[in-house]
RNA sequence: GCCGGGUUGGCGGAAUGGCAGACGCUGCGGCCUCAAAAGCCGCUGUCCGAAAGGGCGUGUGGGUUCGAGUCCCACACCCGGCACCA
C-alpha cells in the first residue's frame, strides 16, 4: 500500500517485518481512541462533593470558520492544567461553549441570503468536531451557545435587573459610530480612533442609546484588583488601571455670566487656581451652546460644525494647532474674583470631567499652547526654578514655591498647596476635593440583528416599558439576506410584525426597542451559566455557582484584557450587590497565552503567512502539534511557528511510544526491587513536573519528561535492562505526565503497558520522598569566586570536612600557589569559596 | 510624556544570590546499510592551545556581596497599554 513512507509523517515510519523498529501510526491511534473516550466520557464533572472541585475555564470561541493555531495554542495550554487537576484527583469542571452572536455571522448571512443562525450553527458543529479530535478534556454536557433563546432569555433578564437598579439607562448623546459596520461602538471598541473590529475610521453621531453604568463601579474595579495581584498578569492589571484612569483633584465652581448656576470644573491642580487666566468649555458640550453670547453665536456655531466633522483620527493627530472660539462671556475665579474670558475649544472633551476647565497656561502645556495661539495671558504661580513658561513655551508642572497665590504664597510643595486651597474652597462653599475617572459608561446598544434584542417596549402613553419576565425571551424574528443589510438603524426596526406590539402595561399600540445588545453582554456572565447550564429558574443556580465559582483558572488571549475582563468583573460585582453571588471577582487566576505568529508577523491572509492547523495535524498528528505549542516557550510569550519543529515533537513521541513496547516486566511488578538510579530519576521528574505545572511552566515540565525519557532509554539499552521494574515505573510515569500534553500517545502507551483506559484518570504518580534524597552531591570549589574544582561528596558532609577536602584538591592547591588564604566560605554540601590574596 | 514587561549561544529557551546555556531545534562527526531514509551514539557559546588546561562571556556603565544572569542605581534598546483625560 504505502511504498513511499519516507516522508516524516503520520504513516508508518518503517515497513513491518523488515527488522526495523515497529511503526507508530499516530493517525490510526487518534481514530482508535476517540470513540473509546467518547464512550467513557471521563471528563464530566461529577459535582457530587466527593472530591474537591476545580473550575478550569477557557475563553469560549467565536464560531467563525474552523479552529486555527490561536485556538490550538490556548486549548493545549489550558488542557495541561485541566488534565493535571484530573490526575491529582480533583473534580474538574472544564466546560465549552460558543460566543455565537456577532457581526461576522450577520455579514456572512447577508452574502449568502440566509439567517445568521444557519452559518453560526454550522460553524459551531465544525469547531466542536475539531475540538473533539484535538482531544481537549471538555465537559460536553455543559455546552452552551449565547445565541440560543434559552441562553439569551437570561441575558435579557439580567439587563432588566440592571435597569431596575439604575445600572442600565438610556441617554441621548454623541456616540462612536462605525460607518462600515453601521453601528455604534463602545469606547472600549475604538482603538486609536478606528473600529476595533474592521479598522474603519470611527465618526460621531448623536443618538439615544442604552448604557451600563460601569462608572458607578470604577473605584471598586480598581480597588479589587488588589485581590488579583500575583495571580493575574501584571500587564493586564496595568491596562485596566490605565483604562479606568483614576485621577485625584478637586471640583471648583466658577460663576459664569449668562447662567444662574455656577459651572463646576475638575482639576488635578487646584493649587494653581490663582494662575487661571481663562476658562474653556468643550465646543460640543451643551454648556457651550447654553452660555454663548448672542454676538458670538455665529462664529461659535461655525466652529462647532467644524468640530463635529472631525473624526477621532483628526483629533488625535499630534502637533496639532489648538483651535477655539471666544464665547463672549467671562467666568469669575472663586479665589480672587478675577474675570477671565470663556472660550470654546475641542481640546477639552465633553464627556470627561464636567466638559469645562479652568486654564492655567503657566503650568499646563495644553493650556499654554492655547494661550500662545490666541494671545491670552500667562501667569506663573509656582516658581519651579525653571525658565518662565511664557517665554519658553514650556509649561512647568513640578513642585516649587508658590507666588502670586494669596494664602499659598511661600509654600513649596504641591501636596500642601493642594490641601490648603481645597480647605479654603470647602470653607467658602466653592469647591471640594474630588476624584475623576477616565472610564466611560458602557454603550451596549447595537444597530444590528444578530444579538439579543433589548427587552424594552416604547409606548407613546407609558414611555419605556420593560418586557415582563414571563414574556422573555424576546426572540429574534426570522430575517435573512437583504433584510439584514445595515441601514444605519437596526434591521429589526423594519420587521413590522415583530416591532409593532401592544404595550405590556396599557395594551395600547407600542414598538419594541429594535436595537440588540453588544455581544460582550453575553460573554459577561457565561462562566456563571456553565455551573448550571440547564437551569430554568434563573440565569444560574446560586447553589451551583457557590460550589464552583470563582473560576480557579481562566486562560485566554490578552486582547480581552480590557473589554471582556473588565465587563465580566463589573457584572460579577453587580450580581454580588444583587445578592445573587457571594464573591466579587470572577476569576481567581488568569493566564494570557502569547500569540502564535509566523516569520515574525502575526498570521494573516494578506501576508500569506498563515499556518493551516488542519494540515499540521494531518502531517504530524494532534499530539505533536500540541506538544510543539506547549514546549515552545513560556505560555505567556509569543511563539513564532517558524522557530518550532513539529517534526521534532513527532520524533520524540515515537521515541516515547517505542519505550512502552520495550517494557518486559509484568504489570504490578515489585518496583521496590528495581534499579535505584533510574527510580531516583523518575521520582525526581514526577516531583519537579508537578511543581512546574502548578507554576505554569509547562515548557520546562516537558523538558523534565524528556530527561526522564532519555534516562529510561539509556537504562534499557545500557543499564538495568528492559525487564527491571524500575523501567516500567519510569515509562508509566512518562505516560501519565505526557497525558497532559499528548493524550493519544499516552493512551496508546498505557494500553501497551497492560492497562485499561483511560490514562487520563490514572492518577498522578506518588513520589517517594526517600528517592528524592541524593546519596552524593557535587560540591563546587571556587577560588576568588572562580570555579576550580568539583568534588563528589555525601550530602551529610560537615563544613570542616568539606573545607579540608576542598583545600586538599590539587587544582585548588595549584590556583592558591603563592597566595595566602584569607577566608573560606563553606556552604555544605554544595560550595566552598576560598578567598585569598 | 506616564504606566507595565523585557534584553542569556546560530535559533526557541533553562538556571531557591552559589557549576551559565538544562531540554529541544539546527549543524557537524560516527554506527547501522550495497546505498539511502529512519533509528542509535557523540560533539556543537567564544578565543588561545596538538592536548591537558586556561582566558572571556547573560544589552551598557556603576554598586552591594566571599560570590551577581539573578539584588540596588543610572542608561540604551525592544514589546505592550494609556495619552489634548484637565
Amino acid at each position: 500500500m504505502s511504498e513511499q513512507t519516507t516522508e516524516q509523517g503520520t504513516g508508518p515510519a518503517t515497513e513491518e517485518g523488515r527488522g526495523g523498529p515497529p511503526a507508530y501510526d499516530i493517525a490510526a491511534t487518534q481514530d482508535k481512541w476517540r470513540p473509546v473516550w467518547e464512550k467513557l466520557d471521563p471528563f464530566r464533572a461529577a459535582d457530587d462533593g466527593a472530591r474537591e472541585r476545580r473550575y478550569a475555564l477557557t475563553m469560549f470561541p467565536y464560531p467563525s470558520g474552523d479552529l486555527h493555531m490561536g485556538h490550538a495554542e490556548v486549548m493545549a495550554l489550558h488542557d495541561v492544567i485541566a488534565r493535571y487537576w484530573w490526575q491529582r484527583g480533583f473534580d474538574v469542571m472544564n466546560p465549552i461553549g460558543w460566543d455565537s452572536f456577532g457581526l461576522p455571522a450577520e455579514n456572512a448571512a447577508i452574502k449568502r441570503d440566509e439567517n445568521p443562525a444557519t452559518y453560526t450553527y454550522a460553524n459551531i458543529e465544525t469547531q466542536a468536531e475539531s475540538f473533539r479530535r484535538y482531544g481537549i478534556s471538555f465537559d460536553w454536557s455543559r455546552r452552551l451557545h449565547t445565541s440560543d433563546p434559552e441562553y439569551y432569555r437570561w441575558t435579557q433578564w439580567l439587563f432588566l435587573r440592571f435597569r431596575e437598579r439604575g445600572l442600565a439607562y438610556r441617554k441621548f448623546s454623541p456616540v462612536n459610530w462605525c460607518p462600515n459596520d453601521q453601528t455604534v461602538l463602545a469606547n472600549e471598541q475604538v482603538v486609536q480612533g478606528t473600529c476595533e473590529r474592521c479598522g474603519a475610521e470611527v465618526t460621531k453621531r448623536e443618538l439615544s442609546q442604552w448604557y451600563f453604568k460601569v462608572t458607578d463601579y470604577a473605584q471598586r474595579l480598581l480597588d479589587d484588583m488588589d485581590m488579583l495581584r500575583g495571580t493575574w498578569p501584571e500587564r493586564v492589571l496595568t491596562m485596566q488601571r490605565n483604562w479606568i484612569g483614576r485621577s485625584e483633584g478637586a471640583h471648583v465652581e466658577f460663576e459664569v455670566e449668562g447662567r444662574e448656576e455656577p459651572v463646576t470644573v475638575f482639576t488635578t491642580r487646584p493649587d494653581t487656581l490663582y494662575g487661571a487666566t481663562f476658562f474653556v468649555v468643550a465646543a460640543d458640550a451643551a454648556l457651550a451652546d447654553e452660555i454663548c453670547a448672542p454676538e458670538q453665536r455665529e462664529p461659535f456655531e461655525a466652529y462647532r460644525e467644524q468640530v463635529r466633522r472631525e473624526t477621532d483620527i483628526d483629533r488625535l493627530s499630534s502637533e496639532r494647532e489648538k483651535t477655539g472660539v471666544f464665547l463672549g462671556r467671562h467666568a469669575v475665579n472663586p479665589v480672587n474674583g478675577e474675570r477671565v474670558p470663556v472660550w470654546a475649544a475641542d481640546y477639552v472633551l465633553a464627556d470627561y470631567g464636567t466638559g469645562a476647565i479652568m486654564a492655567v497656561p503657566a503650568h499646563d502645556q495644553r493650556d499654554l499652547d492655547f494661550a500662545r495661539t490666541f494671545g491670552l495671558p500667562v501667569r506663573r504661580v509656582v516658581d519651579t526654578g525653571e525658565d518662565n513658561p511664557e517665554e519658553t513655551g514650556v509649561a512647568t508642572g513640578g513642585d516649587g514655591r508658590y507666588v502670586n497665590s494669596g494664602e499659598l504664597d511661600g509654600l513649596t510643595d504641591k501636596t500642601s498647596g493642594i490641601s490648603r486651597i481645597v480647605e479654603r474652597l470647602e470653607a467658602d462653599g466653592r469647591g471640594r476635593g474630588a476624584v475623576n475617572f477616565r472610564l466611560r459608561d458602557w454603550l451596549l446598544s447595537r444597530q444590528r440583528f444578530w444579538g439579543p434584542p433589548i427587552p424594552i417596549v416604547h409606548c407613546d402613553r407609558c414611555g419605556e416599558v420593560a418586557v415582563p419576565d414571563d414574556q422573555l425571551p424576546v426572540e429574534l424574528p426570522d430575517l435573512r439576506g437583504a433584510d439584514l443589510k445595515p441601514k444605519g438603524v437596526s434591521p429589526l426596526a423594519a420587521a413590522t410584525d415583530w416591532v409593532n406590539i401592544e404595550c405590556p402595561r396599557c395594551g395600547g399600540p407600542a414598538k419594541r426597542d429594535s436595537d440588540t445588545m453588544d455581544t460582550f453582554v453575553d460573554s459577561s456572565w457565561y462562566f456563571l451559566r456553565y455551573c448550571s447550564p440547564h437551569y430554568t429558574e434563573g440565569p444560574f443556580d446560586p447553589e451551583a455557582v457557590r460550589r464552583w465559582m470563582p473560576a480557579h483558572q481562566y486562560v485566554g488571549g490578552v486582547e480581552h484584557a480590557i473589554l471582556h475582563l473588565l465587563y465580566s468583573r463589573f457584572f460579577t460585582k453587580v450580581l454580588h450587590d444583587m445578592g445573587m453571588i457571594d464573591f466579587v471577582e470572577p476569576f481567581a487566576a488568569l493566564l494570557n497565552q502569547g500569540q502564535v505568529i509566523n516569520r515574525g508577523k502575526s498570521m494573516s491572509k494578506s501576508l500569506g503567512n498563515g499556518v493551516n492547523l488542519g494540515e499540521m495535524i494531518d502531517q504530524y498528528g494532534v499530539d505533536a502539534v500540541r506538544l510543539t505549542l506547549v514546549f515552545a516557550g513560556p505560555p505567556e510569550d509569543d511563539i513564532d511557528w517558524a522557530d518550532l519543529s513539529p517534526g521534532g515533537s513527532l520524533k520524540f513521541l515515537q521515541r516515547v511510544w517505542r519505550l512502552s513496547g520495550d517494557v518486559t516486566s509484568a504489570t504490578g511488578a515489585d518496583v521496590a526491587t528495581g534499579d535505584v538510579a533510574l527510580r531516583k530519576v523518575t521520582h525526581r521528574a514526577v516531583h519537579d513536573a508537578a511543581e512546574l505545572v502548578e507554576g505554569q511552566r509547562f515548557n520546562v515540565m516537558v523538558a523534565r519528561v524528556m530527561e526522564l525519557v532519555n534516562a529510561t532509554r539509556k537504562a534499557i539499552d545500557s543499564g538495568c535492562g528492559p525487564a527491571d521494574p524500575a523501567v516500567r515505573e519510569a515509562v508509566e510515569a512518562v505516560a501519565v505526565m505526557l497525558s497532559l500534553v499528548a493524550p493519544y500517545t499516552a493512551e496508546e502507551m498505557w494500553e501497551r503497558l497492560g492497562h485499561e483506559p483511560t490514562v487520563a484518570k490514572a492518577g498522578w504518580p506518588a513520589v517517594d520522598q526517600a528517592l528524592l534524597v541524593e546519596e552524593s552531591v557535587t560540591a563546587i570549589v571556587q577560588v576568588q569566586g572562580k570555579l576550580r574544582a568539583r568534588l563528589e561528596v555525601t550530602p551529610s558532609i560537615s563544613a570542616a570536612d568539606l573545607e579540608a577536602k576542598a583545600l586538599a584538591d590539587p587544582a585548588v592547591v595549584r590556583s592558591l600557589e603563592g597566595k595566602t588564604v584569607r577566608k573560606v566560605i563553606v556552604r555544605e554540601p554544595n560550595l566552598v569559596n576560598v578567598v585569598a590574596s
